[in-house]
RNA sequence: GGCCCCGUCGUCUAGCCUGGUCCAGGACACCACCCUUUCACGGUGGUGACAUGGGUUCGAAUCCCAUCGGGGUCACCA
């Protein structure tokens, strides 16, 4: 039985490359009905946490990611997947699993394949200073003089507190992968690494290997920053006879401008854009108390000037709404945020480096497919070698395309939810009708859930008061001052008509009309085009738009309308008349 | 710097293994036009790439070599 699995470590929320090795390891295990692992690699004590763990459980189970083994979880529809299910692996959390380790280890030490070493952090670096002079890399080797019962007896006399180093045999290690071919390490860049810390827990490496041997992982697919681990844990492995899993190592993914997707992308657009709206650390103190977050200004002042220094994701997300810059998408939760669908971000991801290699009926790639379908065709012949890099454009594109073709209630329900998680005071400013309208206006016209709520979306009219709102001097100019030329000329010594006039006209028309729906509105819209200015559409809605929005560009005026609804609708075009007389 | 990996439109990629059907196809982005009460959607068209230099061959994006370029990695992090 093919097994793959998933190994993060629980340090943040999942980071968007990790749903792309989660995704195909995940695709790969369905595809050859095998068993997908998930498995929490938590032996940096300092840097692991619990509640990342379960962030990363929630953020994989959104994407219908879902584990065959693995801690436990029920998913949002009630669904309880991962445990144990072949009863022999134990727990999926590597801190867990410390006296498999110690096992093995002491195993080890038994036969010397592994020692302990006394070395300070000052001797390493010493060493590492001198390798570097002589142009060197550093490889850690035991000492030919090396007193292995002295050591022995010191590693009691200190109760294990000491590093295990493995005592690497340094053979030529063949690594064949499956998506690079066959990669050979010559002996002398691999060197005696350590396998558990003083601190007792494993180091990465020898965890990584204990738990895939134990765990009969068949097929392992990773980054390929892991690659050049590969020939420590293949030698780890032939030391202790254990097979070696089948590698496949992906290409990177990279941002636009080559730089590492990184959480800190986050915190530099919002350092930037605080500095160049000249933002200083009282001022952004004072912003984020205005959201309820309390943060020290010497803190605020250390984050502007330290590169490395990260404010927390709340903080960050306030501050960013309060200098109104939309911070960029690195994590899962991210994209959930901002309101992409789960399944276009399993799509695009699959994109990146892989693709199915069939056309679509009119001789187009295919390039739009769901998770049936992966688990149905994904393979790894079809893996690239080359890195790439995240189009957010394209990613929105396809997010666009999904929401678009999406009915109206299932358009509308998706809505709602995403709201009540992240908006909850925009429901209960609006109908059920006023929600549909919105959606309905909405659809086309957005790339993902958050913008039909964003100040900059579609509906943004209709998020501020009917007094809080300029109108564009451009557009009243144009759409209410200029004369309008009518096909048949007006009786002879007529003033000739302004979109302010006609607007002040329409106003009472307007308000016969009854109910106040998309329908009747865009229905009275036309009788009253017909009968003052016969197709001069133009003429009415421009005048209408610049006084309900402030400006010539909103949805259909029958849906800018209705959104609105009949009061204020009203209230807003007597203003305009008011502020433009 | 050592070692390892990679190099097709701005971006993601098809084609490369099994040379000719490729003056290189698709998608996103961009531009233009059409549709249209604005915006968006939709439709049509367009700009745009085989890193460079040598080979091999009747013929090379496809095979070989070199150069250049990019990336990864060199922890008691994973």
């Amino acid at each position: 039985m093919i097994i793959t699995r998933f190994a993060p470590s629980p340090t943040g929320h999942l980071h968007i490359g990790g749903v792309r090795t989660a995704l195909f390891c995940w695709a790969f295990a369905r595809r050859h009905a095998g068993h997908f692992t998930l498995r929490i690699e938590d032996t940096d004590q300092a840097r692991s946490s619990e509640s990342s763990a379960r962030g990363i459980l929630e953020d994989l189970a959104w994407c219908g990611i879902l584990w065959d083994e693995g801690p436990a979880f029920t998913t949002s529809s009630g669904q309880a997947i991962g445990g144990d299910p072949r009863h022999c692996v134990g727990s999926f959390y590597q801190a867990q699993r410390l006296p498999l380790y110690n096992q093995v280890i002491a195993h080890m030490i038994e036969r010397d394949l592994a020692y302990p070493a006394f070395d300070t952090p000052e001797e390493m670096e010493a060493m590492r200073k001198a390798a570097a002079e002589r142009k060197e890399t550093f490889r850690y080797k035991r000492s030919p003089s090396y007193d292995r019962a002295a050591a022995l007896a010191r590693m009691q006399a200190v109760n294990g507190a000491c590093v295990i180093r493995f005592n690497n045999p340094g053979e030529v290690v063949k690594v064949k992968d499956e998506i690079l071919g066959e990669i050979k390490f010559e002996p002398e860049h691999t060197d005696d690494f350590v396998i558990r810390k003083a601190d007792g827990f494993p180091t990465y490496h020898f965890a990584v290997v204990v738990d895939d041997e134990q765990m009969g992982v068949t097929h392992i697919l990773r980054g390929q920053e892991h690659l050049n681990n590969t020939p420590r844990h293949v030698a780890l492995q032939r030391a202790l006879g254990y097979r070696t899993p089948v590698y496949a190592h992906l290409p990177l993914i990279f941002n636009p401008d080559a730089s590492k997707m990184s959480k800190r992308d986050k915190d530099k657009a919002a350092r930037e854009a605080c500095k160049k709206a000249g933002l200083t650390a009282p001022a952004i103190r004072a912003a984020l108390l205005n959201s309820q977050y309390d943060l020290p200004e010497p803190d605020i002042a250390a984050w502007l000037d330290d590169k490395s220094r990260q404010l927390p994701s709340d903080a960050l997300r306030a501050l960013a709404r309060h200098i109104r810059i939309t911070l960029p998408e690195i994590d899962v939760d991210d994209f959930r945020r901002a309101g992409y669908l789960p399944q276009v971000i399993c799509n695009y991801m699959a994109l990146l480096g892989w693709n199915p290699g069939m056309k679509n009926a009119d001789g187009t790639d295919l390039e739009k497919f769901d998770m049936a379908f992966l688990a149905q065709n994904f393979n790894l012949e079809r893996i690239g070698k080359t890195n790439s890099k995240f189009d957010r454009a394209k990613l929105a594109s396809f997010n666009q395309a999904a929401l678009m073709a999406l009915p109206d209630d299932q358009f509308v329900a998706l809505f709602r939810a995403w709201a009540a998680s992240y908006e909850p005071a925009l429901l209960s400013k609006w109908s059920d009708d006023q929600v549909l309208w919105v959606c309905q206006a909405a659809k086309p016209r957005v790339k993902t859930l958050s913008e039909v709520a964003s100040p900059a979306g579609p509906v943004a009219f209709a998020l501020v008061a009917d007094d809080a709102f300029a109108f564009d001097p451009v557009a009243v100019e144009k759409a209410l001052k200029k004369p309008v030329e009518l096909a048949p000329s007006p009786s002879p010594g007529s003033a000739p008509t302004t979109g302010l006039a006609l607007l002040r006209a329409f106003a009472d028309h307007l308000n016969t009309v009854e109910p106040f729906t998309p329908d009747t509105i865009e229905h009275a819209l036309k009788a009253f085009v017909d009968h003052h200015c016969p197709g001069k559409m133009g003429a009415v809605a421009q005048p209408i738009r610049v006084a309900v929005t402030g400006n010539t560009v909103s949805p259909a005026l029958g849906h800018t309308l209705a959104i609105l609804g009949k009061p204020s609708a009203l209230r807003r075009i007597q203003r305009c008349l008011a502020a433009v007389q």
